[in-house]
DNA sequence: CCACAAGGGTTGCGGCAGCATTGCGGAGCT
DNA sequence: AGCTCCGCAATGCTGCCGCAACCCTTGTGG
């Protein structure tokens, strides 16, 4: 799971990423709007948190820009700005979601798994594999009826290579998967992750396996 | 899939070469703009990486010159040169995308793809043959539903000759479609590879064949 | 019809790049 | 304080792939 942050207040965004990864959420962080369009352009996002009071602009001018794309990114507009009236705005341009500032971190994710409930087709709230089932919004991993539960990065791997199973997940894919662009990786910190994972999926009886595909990436296959 | 990189900095040329390798992408190398029209001439590339400031002069000149040859080739221009106006500069010259210095290789593969996609002539995103399905943007391919997993090198003598089936490719551009200039080859390495592939496709069931024609080159054939 | 040459097919070998595994230590959480 | 997570790096291993040897096929000339 991989979100967009539209955000000046560098601290709020700090915090917030810092939140959000503990929900196995990796988050894009930019301050300005042009990068935004930018980076959507770039990288699949599964949704954007949009501040509305921007240093080059208003907020809510990014969502139509963005819909005209072609994408149906839902889009969760935070922001100071929450008179009734301004939240009428927000929505009739195409925010699925309104929510002042401040606010807590749990209505915040709660809001997002609704809005991810909306839009099933970006991202699948469950992901069947093997004999596990693995619901990447709650983080969470059971196999027949056992819960397994896994580590955050090894988790996020796990889903990325569930969700496009039987089919090579590019190297690249997996660390974008797992890490946001401004976590540096210069080892092999991603092939230890596989290597625990696939321990910890043998002793649980998963049913699936990792394969590697030398030069490309990784492929799970089920048994 | 192969690309021209016209770059005057040695080491990000390798860095990038080496890199785009990974994706299955065959890089050619030039530091020269002059360098640069001759091997426009000679091969076939599906985009071209291009430098501003060269040893030779100014690298967006090049742009012009190649779309007066009659070549729609794909151009994302790399640069420093990262100012809103010399963005504007460099498109408006038919540039198809811009991207600042420094960046992320996983941002110049999105936006590759993103070139790529809109000139779907020049390099299908899907290949059919036989029972196989081919997608060398994301090396894969699958056997009805069954996932082929092939070495590097296979893949993309496979997707050269399935691109073309049923017409003979010369020899000398399978060479081309594996190898960049500055790899030598000085044995039947191919011939190898061929073999090799023939005996995996019988195994898989691809539902295809790989015939030779004598001094010229290969014919892949459905079955 | 045979001799010979040249191109192609196949296969074992060896070097090496990429991958797997695992212990270590710092960091963060409880 | 004790735990787990996780990046890092050292070590060993795997399998890709270039190479070359050897065999087979095709074509040509006598």
């Amino acid at each position: 799971m991989r979100i967009l942050l539209i955000e000046d207040e560098r601290e709020l965004a700090e915090a917030l990423s810092a939140a959000l990864g503990k929900h196995g959420i990796v988050t894009d962080h930019t301050m300005h709007l042009a990068d935004a369009v930018e980076l959507t352009r770039q990288n699949h996002y599964d949704a954007i948190l949009l501040d509305r009071r921007l240093p080059d602009g208003e907020g809510l001018s990014f969502i139509p820009e963005l819909r005209r794309t072609g994408k149906h990114t839902p889009i969760i507009v935070l922001t100071a700005r929450n008179e009734p009236k301004e939240r009428v705005e927000g929505l009739d341009l195409g925010a699925d979601d309104y929510l002042g500032k401040p606010f807590l971190v749990e209505e915040l994710m709660a809001r997002l798994r609704a809005v991810l409930r909306r839009a099933p087709d970006l991202a699948e709230l469950q992901i069947a594999a093997g004999r596990m089932v693995i619901d990447p919004l709650h983080l969470s991993v059971t196999v027949g009826t056992v819960p397994l539960d896994l580590p955050r990065r090894e988790l996020l791997v796990l889903a990325a290579l569930a969700r496009r199973k039987e089919k090579t997940v590019l190297r690249s894919t997996l660390e974008a998967a797992v890490y946001n662009y401004e976590e540096e990786i210069q080892s092999n910190a991603l092939d230890a992750h596989i290597s625990r994972l696939r321990k910890r999926l043998i002793d649980a009886g998963a049913g699936v396996a990792i394969h590697n595909i030398r030069g490309v990436g990784y492929l799970m296959k089920e048994e």
